[in-house]
DNA sequence: AAGTGGTCTAGACCACTTT
DNA sequence: AAGTGGTCTAGACCACTTC
């Protein structure tokens, strides 16, 4: 949208001494200013790209030199702004082929957000039951994690997922209307995979990072049922806000692992 | 302790017409190699001057340009090596005063490997109570996991950690008995702070990664008395295991946390 | 052969901290 | 003023992929 070079605040006219000597940046130098490297503010143009859909999940981003020509900066200044995207998934690189822009629609992808492993065995992605959609009016608690006023429209739904055949997660999702408007039962019955990637094809909104906070609670009599256990057997309850681009939350998920024979998974870096 | 550069598979020497034409760094070019970049090779001759003791927790290192000048390759590469360090939490970089290695004493590094956050309220370190301390041999499974041989000498720890006064964690810990030779109850019970930060300071070892498995689970009896709660209370089972340098693990952990009043928190990236 | 990302270098200047 | 990490540039070459 914008080809032409972001507010310049280090002088780099340097060069040979044919430069002018005046070249006077002065004005706000120091006033209010807030400044960011030159790399960030490329970054933040290329992420624009991303979520206006000028590139879209899996398609291919310019090349380095291509973009380095369009805002007028150096290869190695838009390289350091795809490493950080590349860091925080929103692309990925790969060597001699280009820079991709990251989607939903990848085994590599689907464990990003589903951390519940097997205790013995190869992870695999769950198979997904719906059990109820409906339209309803954002509750306070609701409308305060996501960023809404009580009473805004929401999409409720709630699935049962198993492994192999044996259910062990029951899974509630409050989603913003206005968002996903459109979104039916139906729709999501027939979807095979990830929801997130029904989301980010259908929708155009994809969940780049989210928070999760994590209890033990014991089964009610509904969770019990779905899930085929005895009322009173403990779960683990994991609570998530899913955020897409802007750190705009869109997506709040409550779900109750059985965890006789899966283990939530964690790395601590 | 080595200052010579490490070996170069790329040819560096370029720059003007002079150089040999033949510098022929043919050889086995393609047989086995398994090569790595240069910085790759520093970040690794860092690391071991890290795990060698040759800059302690908490001190500065050599600059950049010092670094760059012992090992006869560019700042970039010194720079490119460091970032990777800093980014696993190795070191810190602090902008006009160097780089300096990374400690358990501080309260930057305490909610690391501690994730369980008050509902409300600011989250602060627990008081510890230790239990009960003592010598066992290694069960199979805990020798499995700590890569020792069933049978090997092992610390046993059992502590309770509080919030406020009120008992919130139950956490036993399974120790190489080679790796923390000397360590008493007494000197547990005097130590204040993470146990990571005497493990450091006393012992010698770092933990600089760790791996947890989650679960939901009823309080028994044992645990119920110590948290003053009714057996059958669902907790949160968090099994931890802890490696030091060379992904060689030192701690398994086995923690029961009440999350009545407190959640296990954690970012989905 | 051409294009892409990956590595490495050398030099300049900036921002921050300490002396 | 001097030293440190942080940013930016320009150019070279390497490794990988595609044509």
């Amino acid at each position: 949208m914008n080809p032409v070079p972001p507010n310049q605040n280090q002088n780099n006219t340097a060069a040979s001494g044919t430069a002018s000597p005046a070249a006077s940046p002065a004005s706000a130098t120091g006033s209010s200013p807030t400044f960011s490297p030159l790399y960030q503010q490329i970054k933040a143009l290329i992420t624009q790209s991303l979520q206006s859909g000028e590139w879209k999940p899996g398609e291919l981003i310019p090349s380095e030199v291509e973009l380095a020509n369009r805002f007028k900066v150096s290869q190695g200044t838009v390289r350091k702004a795809i490493d950080e995207l590349a860091a925080e998934n929103l692309v990925m690189r790969r060597q001699g082929k280009g820079t991709f822009v990251s989607t939903h629609h990848e085994a590599r992808a689907h464990f990003r957000f589903l951390r519940l492993m097997p205790d013995e065995g190869v992870p695999h992605y769950p198979e997904s039951k719906i059990i109820e959609v409906k339209r309803i009016r954002a509750p306070a608690d609701v409308a305060r994690l996501l960023d809404l006023k009580t009473g805004d429209a929401l999409i409720f739904i709630k699935r049962v997922q198993s492994f192999d055949g044996v259910p062990t997660i029951v899974e509630e999702l409050w989603l913003p209307g206005q968002t996903f408007k459109g979104l039916t039962a139906e729709r999501l019955m027939e979807y095979k995979g990830p929801m997130y990637g029904l989301f980010e094809s259908e929708f155009g909104t994809r969940m780049i990072r989210a928070a999760e906070k994590i209890r033990a609670v014991c089964a009610d009599g509904a969770a019990a049922e779905l899930l085929g256990i005895a009322e009173g057997t403990p779960l683990l309850c994991a609570e998530r806000v899913s955020f897409t681009y802007g750190d705009k939350p869109v997506e709040l998920r409550r779900g109750l692992y059985l965890t006789a024979h899966h283990h939530y998974q964690n790395e601590l870096n």
